[in-house]
DNA sequence: GAGTGGTCTAGACCACTCA
DNA sequence: GAGTGGTCTAGACCACTCC
């Protein structure tokens, strides 16, 4: 009944949730404060503090000074979507990795793309257009709108045997990014590229970043329907 | 050029990330340690310790033990997206929440459903579908099936006026949760109750729970093409 | 074996927020 | 004003992993 090992934030948030589950504290209601807890726990506030911090980060739990802490109503459960490479997506899945540049050229932004970056629709930009290929099926079509002025290197860059995904990861380092996930009607080159009839629905996902302000890029990727993103918590 | 206020770990981060973007430091490189740092930074370890956690957990940088600290060569970015209540999604958008019920029966899970959730094709599960409207306009169609063995109060459940979202969330709580996100075409259902032609693209959204093991509820939920889901890191 | 990160402690002060 | 969480410190020991 004794013989306890030192107690780890882990093992004391274990044993919040277990509580939270078994309704000792049902959600809404108020837990005891870190130092009541630590007491018990026979740790120090330090352990307690970052155990709690996890849970409230997960959104179990809602902390506020004064206020103390309490169990969520809604645990706005929050799911986390890792974002890797296409080539490491693709060698994942035990398939082989097939790319292919289909166009790559300087343009004006055009109003979309320009607001969505806070750029003028008029700046030029680099409009890169390639293909993501699992074992020779089309995986992804990648529409990409890279800013010289953030990353003057991207005009040299070998985008033919490189796909600007993978070249800019290591050249094009970013301090904020915006994802937006949705669903699409292919249009007339999407559906070519990707070989699927026109207007059929297709999965985006769209990804933008700056660094310090600066926008550096705007990639649309569409993928086919049998396209999943899965996260487990 | 002294008058500096006590360094936190914030601080400590942002330098961090700055020196990542000036390529003080490059993708792959090793940073100095923990020591060297706090030393440097004029402050404790453990203060260095977690802005390099958090970095670490962003996927900006990857540690080992005695291998030291670097720079991820892919920043394995990962996207977090809170999934609210539907109705707090929509009063969050300034806009009226709505809700009808369209069905609710008990049924055979079916082999789709039953192999989701690890259930026999032949159990018997509650079976609710039902709408969510943001101002008067349909906004999601949610098709549900509840293990009434998980949670049996759900046959009592007053869904004629209490969403089975929301009512789950503080009825049934879980352990174990999988998001699954994706395109595809309305069915007959879907299209009707959300005034959409056949065949247009929609997003859908699943969520499969357990609680210790035991399935409690497979959620499908389908939103109009004009559905976005945002992050921004 | 030795070096690096992982974690815990005990104590302190601060910042926010509620009453 | 007072109570609660947020953060920092200084020191310590441990666990993992590379050599």
């Amino acid at each position: 009944m004794s013989g306890k090992k030192r107690l780890s934030y882990r093992d004391i948030g274990e044993d919040i949730l277990r509580r939270i589950a078994k309704r000792v504290w049902e959600p809404g209601a108020l837990i005891p404060g870190e130092q009541a807890l630590a007491a018990e726990f026979g740790c120090s506030r330090a352990t307690v503090n970052r155990a709690l911090q996890d849970l409230a980060r997960a959104g179990i739990l809602e902390r506020r000074r004064k206020a103390g802490t309490r169990v969520s109503l809604n645990p706005v459960r929050e799911a986390r979507f890792v974002i890797p490479l296409v080539r490491h997506e693709i060698e994942a899945k035990g398939a082989e990795y097939g790319y292919r540049l289909l166009g790559c050229e300087t343009a004006k932004a055009g109003k979309a793309v320009g607001d969505r970056l806070g750029l003028d629709k008029s700046a030029r930009m680099l409009h890169v257009r390639c293909l993501h290929l699992a074992d020779g099926a089309p995986y992804q079509y990648e529409d990409r709108w890279i800013n010289p002025d953030a990353v003057p290197d991207a005009r040299n860059a070998p985008f033919e045997t490189v796909s600007p995904n993978e070249w800019l990861v290591t050249n094009a380092p970013f301090s904020r990014a915006e994802f937006v996930f949705r669903a699409a009607r292919a249009g007339v080159e999407e559906a070519a590229q990707l070989e699927l009839p026109e207007g059929e629905a297709v999965f985006v996902a769209e990804r933008l970043t700056w660094l310090a302000d600066k926008p550096v890029t705007f990639v649309r990727m569409v993928h086919p329907p049998s396209h999943r993103i899965v996260t487990k918590l």
